[in-house]
RNA sequence: UGCCCGGUCGUUCAAUUGGUAGGACAACGGAUUUUGGGUCCGUCUAUCGAGGUUCAAGUCCUCGCCGGGCAGCCA
């Protein structure tokens, strides 16, 4: 009884059900396996990105939700792409979004030997043959999607003849392309990638870890089922784009004796607006159009970070989204909800402007200071409060005054009132402006029995600016982001086009003269706060001493801008 | 053209495995508010199509239609 309300209550809060989770159930309770073990298999060859996220939220959210663990396995067979330096930088990436491998960390190349033998086997069995094929013999004897291939003439070798042969291409006897490995599956078969997968390649090339130790390389398909089988993974999750190689991993798994592994795909998480391929994101950084692997208008985890995205809100974005096997492409605005989710409840309440105008309150003593109070945050009444200097010269936001405003701007307008957060009412009486018309300050004065915010008589405003006082700001640059795209799906191009031109022009704003109070100007790079009214923001590693930069993370949310682009 | 996989509100994921189509986001109303934020309450038009099986079909069967994937010595 008990224990069935207990498993009930894990399930309603790991989420909804989905196949995999129904699968990997259903394993477990057939007896088929007794311990889950997954893995997570990024190639070392460039950054992670959101995509990755998913794969990650759903190899190691399930290893742990069925009390298991999850290997961290770098897929480093292909010695000319990989590098040390993407190996660390997963590592880290992995950790800063929450992950923990624990001492479950493999690497492919550790298993190259044990994989030499596996091949020897299959050769033995006369289930694989070496092929004196170029890459382009092979590739036109493979036959197309309607018609069947041809064998390889190299296909009736003996055993022995193959295992020399191989044995040979290993030592090194023979140059980069000469000869491969390959299975002898089914020239006829519907799916191509039984025509006899190719298993070996003759590379001559420097390993980031075995170094020239091997001159022949396996094949993703060679590697990987096989290293699953090793580290004894029982779900090889993995996305759609292999299931084609399935019936292969199994063939391998079937012909070998070896642990059976189970793959199961599902569908990759497509962000409207986004792009995820490594090699548009390279392009993007090498044609200048983004500062680099960690712009903060990248999707990868990196430019993530450095924008100030939560790892906790890219987490349940995913586990919320869900998983399953038909295409999707989900709209943006739901991780930026889960940004701000998880921002609202964490980041100090700060005040800066942006876009500043001067404010100068003509009633309040030119020698007076006073510092006032304000709520951290108020969402959470631990988190206490902070002072805020306030003075006769203030800074506020451009956009908070119209000269002439229009029926819904409840903001500051000549003889309106208003409030200047946890300070006091003000009034606009009079606006200066310079030769060219344009307004430069505003002269307003304050009601002292105000101080707070509250007025004794109980009267109200419709607003509440925030304010920065000019004695004692800090100058900051900001940056402001918008999406790097300006279509939902950028790759979709008509013949001819390119891609980039679906740029947006406007995804980076860079702002310089902007001032924020002087609690914000200490905040320490990587750490967030929320400026009132505008958004949360992080402190970016371009900062100095002087010269404080943030990026806004994502803005708060915006009825009045709504209201205003309603009707275009 | 061959094989494989998909098709449920605008988006995404569910539906006790044949039994009242539900959640989240978005949108739209309202309340509250010292952030036009937040919170709370409410509304919200979906099973690709046609047959069939069944007391009962999103779910099973048949035939269509639409979308995606596959011919690297990449992963």
């Amino acid at each position: 009884m008990t224990d069935k309300n207990e498993t009930q209550a894990t399930t309603e809060a790991e989420g909804p059900r989905n196949f995999l989770r129904d699968a990997v159930a259903a394993d477990l309770a057939a007896g088929r396996i007794t311990k889950v073990i997954t893995r997570f298999p990024p190639e070392p060859n460039g950054y992670l990105h959101i995509g990755h996220a998913k794969a990650m939220c759903i190899d190691f959210g399930i290893a742990d939700e069925f009390g298991g663990f999850c290997n961290l396995r770098f897929d480093d067979t292909n010695p000319t792409k990989e590098e040390q330096e993407y190996v660390d930088a997963i590592r880290t990436d992995i950790r800063w979004l929450g992950f923990d491998w624990g001492s479950h960390e493999h690497f492919a190349s550790d298993y190259f030997e044990q994989l030499y033998e596996f091949a020897c086997e299959l050769i033995g069995k006369g289930l694989a043959y070496v092929d004196d094929h170029s890459a382009d013999e092979i590739r036109s004897h493979r036959g197309t999607l309607t018609e069947a291939g041809l064998e390889s003439p190299c296909r009736t070798r003996s055993a022995a003849d193959n295992l020399d042969l191989f044995r040979r291409m290993r030592v090194g006897e023979f140059a980069d392309g000469a000869k491969v490995l390959r299975a002898k599956i089914d020239m006829a078969a519907p799916n191509l990638m039984m025509r006899d997968p190719v298993l070996y390649r003759i590379r001559h090339a420097e390993h980031h870890r075995t170094g020239t130790a091997w001159c022949i390389y396996p094949m993703y398909d060679w590697a990987h089922g096989q290293s699953d089988a090793i580290e004894g993974v029982t779900h090889s999750l993995c996305d759609l784009a292999y299931e084609i190689h399935r019936p292969l991993y199994d063939w391998f798994i079937a012909n070998l004796g070896i642990f059976p592994s189970r793959q199961i795909e599902f569908a990759r998480g497509n962000i409207t607006y986004t792009v995820t391929s490594k090699r548009r994101l390279l392009q993007l950084i090498e044609t200048g159009r983004v500062s680099g692997w960690d712009d903060p208008r990248m999707p990868t985890l990196c430019g993530l970070r450095r924008r100030g995205v939560p790892p906790e809100a890219i987490r349940r974005f995913w586990k919320d989204v869900g998983v399953a096997k038909r295409e999707n492409n989900i709209e943006v605005g739901l991780l930026e909800y889960y940004m701000r989710n998880h921002l609202n409840k964490v980041a100090p309440r700060v005040m800066g402007v942006i876009n500043p105008i001067k404010l100068t309150i003509t009633n309040y003593p030119e020698d007076q200071a006073e510092e006032l109070d304000a709520v951290n945050n108020p969402e959470d009444a631990s988190a206490g409060t902070h002072k805020v200097p306030f003075g006769r010269q203030l800074w506020i936001e451009a956009d908070d005054f119209m000269e002439d405003p229009p029926k819904k701007f409840f903001r500051l307008s000549p003889g309106r009132e208003v409030r200047l957060r946890y300070a006091y009412f003000i009034t606009c009486n009079e606006v200066v402006k310079d030769e060219a018309g344009k307004v430069v300050e505003l002269l307003c004065t304050y009601d002292p029995a105000t101080k707070g915010g509250d007025a004794p008589d109980g009267r109200k405003v419709k607003a509440t600016l925030h304010w920065v006082s000019a004695a004692h700001a800090v100058p900051v640059e900001v940056r402001l982001y918008d999406r790097l795209f300006s279509v939902e799906n950028p790759t979709d191009v008509a013949e001819g086009q390119d891609w980039l031109d679906n740029l947006n022009p406007e995804s980076l704003t860079v702002l310089s003269t902007c001032f924020v109070e002087p609690v914000a100007g200490q905040l320490g790079v990587g750490s967030t706060c929320q400026f009132e009214r505008l958004g949360y923001f992080c402190v970016d590693p371009d900062s100095t001493a002087s010269k404080p930069v943030f990026n806004r993370t994502v803005t708060l949310r915006d009825a009045w801008t709504k209201e205003q682009t309603k009707g275009r």
